[in-house]
DNA sequence: GTTCAATAATAGTTTTACTATCACTAATAA
DNA sequence: TTATTAGTGATAGTAAAACTATTATTGAAC
């Protein structure tokens, strides 16, 4: 049996279906590797239109603008780790091992995971890192979360959330603290590749510092008082 | 007496110093005033022009393009804001208080300080928001970085690390915390007020209750154990 | 009064972002 | 079978953004 992950995406984020036809698939495999290499800045339609060999306006078929498809992979990425959440979350039954597991998922690289051929997860990955908030830093998000464009990403915020308060039931800030461990994950990631001296990581495990990190953070601030 | 603040500026920012002039000063406060109106994507030379009355050639004889005076206000920014906490924690004594200080300078909304008529505080601070982590969320932070333009960043990062070491010099992630406090002042704003359902914020006192949980994520974390 | 440097005004070019049109192909439905 | 239509390809175009080059003007320094 071959399970095949489908991420259920907001269809107002595209405007023909890019998981259903080949063209659409490459779009998003090809914009994954073009973001990845150039940036989100210099990553244009006519670029990903040479690099698949179509035209520009093929592209446009399918997005309305770059920005749309930087929110559908930001979206998707978000989706896909919300599952990888809970999918390697469940049947435990403690909350301190679940939110360690947690951690671990967001902080640790993420390799290619091959159930979906036209994504690379690890270069969605990074891409998150150093774009993916520039999804919602736009002086229009009011109105893109009102089209739920941002509900992958507050449904993993959720999920986590509520892991914390299983842990710690009067704990004051479970949504604040889930985004802040998402947040810090990705951007101390980006940190200590490219600006290391605002990180206390340097060794060859960069990355088991920032899970150490992450980790007395939460649980000093969860810990039960009195 | 008057003083006048004057926060020295790294000189490959720009290309002709735009504090030593009438029309340098123009483009600063305008800028300022545009961005924060309308988005830092949907901002440009040319409507920066139209609106202080001189042509797009003439601001690029000041800046080079439009992201490098985007570095140019987030230096300022940060310089700013490292005089304010310096000056604020000056002659305090307890690290405990100084680091509690920080925390209300970081996430309490500005008020324009009057002490430079061409820049609006509270609308920068506004800007860096919303904008600030664009100056280096780019394919080319290394090089930026190279230059020093994120030094008053790092310089203001150094200063709240260092009041976390003195507050307890066995915590391993002094900077770490320092970024973490810092670029989730200006996050959870962001969030509280376009995105709230990822914060536990919604009362008449969000910016309190940020603050509330910030202290309570810095002081439970440098708990002093054994 | 001439020289030199800063600035202003004008007019470009190139690239990005986006749209419109027409032609071709393959599947599908009447 | 024919007509429809969904997807793609190719071409061409526009508007704005991003940036540059040229010449004219001012104003202060020698």
């Amino acid at each position: 049996m071959k399970l095949q992950l489908q991420i259920e995406m907001n269809e107002a984020l595209y405007l023909r279906n890019p998981e259903a036809s080949e063209l659409g698939k490459n779009i998003l495999k090809h914009s994954v590797q073009l973001i990845y290499k150039a940036g989100f800045e210099s990553f244009t339609f006519k670029k990903l239109a040479e690099e698949i060999g179509t035209t520009e306006a093929g592209i446009y078929r399918y997005f309305e603008n770059k920005h749309k498809l930087l929110v559908y992979l930001t979206a998707w990425y978000w989706g896909w780790l919300e599952f990888q959440i809970i999918f390697q979350t469940n049947n435990i039954n403690s909350p301190a091992i679940k939110l360690k597991k947690v951690i671990h998922l967001l902080a640790h690289a993420v390799e290619d995971d091959e159930q979906t051929h036209y994504i690379n997860e690890r270069l969605l990955h990074e891409i998150i890192i150093a774009e993916g908030s520039k999804a919602y830093l736009t002086k229009h998000v009011s109105e893109d979360n009102k089209q739920q464009f941002f509900k992958p990403y507050k449904d993993l915020c959720a999920v986590v959330g509520n892991i914390i308060s299983e842990y710690n039931p009067r704990y004051k800030y479970p949504k604040t603290l889930a985004s802040t461990i998402i947040e810090m994950a990705h951007l101390q990631n980006f940190f200590m590749h490219n600006l290391p001296s605002l990180t206390d990581f340097s060794g060859a495990k960069k990355e088991e510092e920032l899970i150490g990190y992450l980790n007395d953070l939460v649980f000093n601030s969860l810990k039960k008082k009195g």
